[in-house]
RNA sequence: UCCUCCUUAGCUCAGUUGGUUAGAGCAUCUGACUGUUAAUCAGAGGGUCGUUGGUUCAAGUCCAACAGGGGGAGCCA
């Protein structure tokens, strides 16, 4: 049995060749559309329907799954290069045609979510798939190729100072009926940890401690967030890449993920050619239906070689709100949050105009208010600011959120006094900085919003396999 | 969680100022045709108009609540 993929990239003309797939569509009688998820390409198999039994060529229907064999040649009609003339062709598994919910037509994004168990099986999702699959390849190319070490950061995590956001409770207490305390509260000493314990918002705490010794570290796992968030770009369940480097400062750690993000994009622009030129021309089709001033001025692999070949603009959180105060539509009041002065975070209208429309360029924005940033950022020596930073691209906003880590003892213990954190909580924490403590930087990246950015998808649970949202775990 | 829009055939959608028998394309079935490319041609079957309640002589159409979904916002990656 050889792959479709196989086959085309190296034919063996007139052989005789052996593929299994599930057909796509079966034209008059003759032509079969055959694809095995090994590439976008359909193979096409012509049977001779005057030899075949008329029962075989009954259960030939959209979604059945196939083995046949017969001689590779070159096409004789136009719209393919290769097919096969069958000689063999058994049925493995039918597909009833009135219940198969897949038709080779368009279906609504909507719909294939309500079927994602089947809609891989059409060409967006199996392009979006596979091209997700290359770039978690790359994500781990580049960082073994760069001297980093991949660490497996705990899922399940026992603090809960991280501060990330809501979090889900791991928990094998009977739940109807949880051991109370004499306060009448839950008794977690009774529970399988003997504490509280939840699903991971972020390894970047565990991180921090294998950069203290290993050197550059990052993990690439599922994280978990019990958000009410209702968003086109929010999971439940996501993944995020978390490298961690003893040594670097902030300017280190902004040059690492720029040229980071690029190498990766650049990897499936080398090795996701058809599949990007499909999700290319879907958005082109999607796009004639929509008024022309909501049209995207560029292609989408013109879109991520703009990414590749020009350095990201950086810009203080100061020097943005200047930007955000003298803009065209702060000065008319077109935004909706008019920008009050220094202190407040940016709003997504605020973020999406620098990027959009002042910068059209991806952004990295850093140096922002201490206070509106987490307790482990590192002060700078003005008082007021951390060495955070957060990436922004177009269409989808924050990609990646990082910071220098405040290496200080002293320093960190007064912030994580005024931010009421625990010390007992984070006391292995705080021996990091006790035993031999060091400048380190790090940041978090959205795998899903990457891989939303690079095909195009509109909505972040198209491109995850089966998305978790509030109010949905099926699958 | 808030704002807003949507829910009509298996799928995508049309359905007039409320009016009597709710339509189209694709899909399916029957037949014809056979080098097709979302094949074509002829015919057929297929509907609790999201649910519940209300207004009205009359509701797919108007109102309310609920459910599901989309888009935007907040939270963030």
């Amino acid at each position: 049995m050889t792959s479709i993929d196989s086959l085309l990239k190296e034919p063996r003309l007139s052989q005789d060749v052996t593929i299994c797939g599930w057909v796509r569509t079966f034209r008059s009688n003759r032509f079969i559309a055959l694809n095995d998820g090994s590439t976008l390409n359909n193979l096409q198999c012509v049977v001779d329907f005057e030899q075949m039994g008329e029962d075989t060529l009954r259960r030939i229907t959209t979604g059945a799954a196939l083995r046949v064999s017969g001689t590779l040649v070159e096409s004789q009609g136009r719209g393919q290069s290769l097919e096969i003339q069958v000689k063999t062709l058994e049925v493995l598994g039918d597909s009833d045609p009135e219940k198969y919910p897949i038709q080779p037509k368009k279906h609504s994004m909507e719909f294939l979510r309500e079927q994602a168990h089947l809609r891989i099986r059409t060409n967006t999702f199996g392009a979006v798939m596979r091209v997700r699959s290359a770039l978690a390849f790359a994500v781990h190319r580049y960082f073994t190729s760069h001297g980093f070490y991949y660490f497996h950061a705990p899922i399940i995590t026992g603090s809960d100072a991280e501060g990330a956001g809501e979090m889900f409770r791991v928990s094998t207490l009977d739940p109807r009926n949880p051991p109370l305390t004499p306060e009448g509260i839950i008794d977690y000493k009774q529970d399988f940890f003997g504490k509280e314990t939840n699903l991971t918002v972020s390894g970047q705490l565990e991180a921090e401690a294998y950069a203290m010794a290993l050197g550059k570290v990052y993990t690439f796992g599922p994280t978990f967030r019990a958000e009410n968030s209702n968003t086109s770009r929010h999971l439940a369940e996501f993944w995020m890449i978390e490298p961690e480097m003893a040594f670097y400062d902030l300017d280190a750690n902004m040059d690492l993920a720029e040229e980071f993000i690029q190498e990766v994009l650049r990897y499936v622009l080398d090795h996701c050619r058809e599949d990007l030129e499909f999700l290319e021309n879907r958005l082109l089709d999607e796009e004639k239906s929509k008024p022309q001033a909501e049209r995207s001025a560029m292609k989408l692999t013109d879109k991520l070689r703009f990414v590749t070949d020009q350095p990201f603009r950086r810009v203080t959180y100061t020097e943005a709100i200047d930007i955000l105060k003298q803009s065209a539509p702060n000065r008319k009041k077109k935004f909706q949050y008019p920008i009050e002065g220094w202190g407040t975070d940016l709003q997504s209208e605020h973020e999406r105009y620098l990027v959009e429309k002042h910068f059209e360029s991806p952004v990295i924005l850093f140096n922002y208010p201490a206070e509106i940033k987490a307790f482990y950022m590192r002060l700078n020596e003005d008082g007021k600011t951390v060495r955070a930073m957060d990436i922004l691209f177009p269409g989808i906003g924050e990609i990646v959120g990082g910071s220098q880590r405040e290496e200080r003892l002293e320093v960190l213990q007064q912030k994580m006094q005024q931010m009421d954190i625990d010390e007992k909580e984070l006391w292995w924490y705080l021996d990091l900085r006790r035993f031999g403590t060091a400048v380190h930087s790090g940041f978090g990246l959205g795998f899903e919003r990457l891989v939303q950015f690079t095909t195009g998808m509109g909505n972040i649970r198209d491109v995850i396999p089966f998305p978790r949202t509030p109010q949905n775990a099926e699958f």
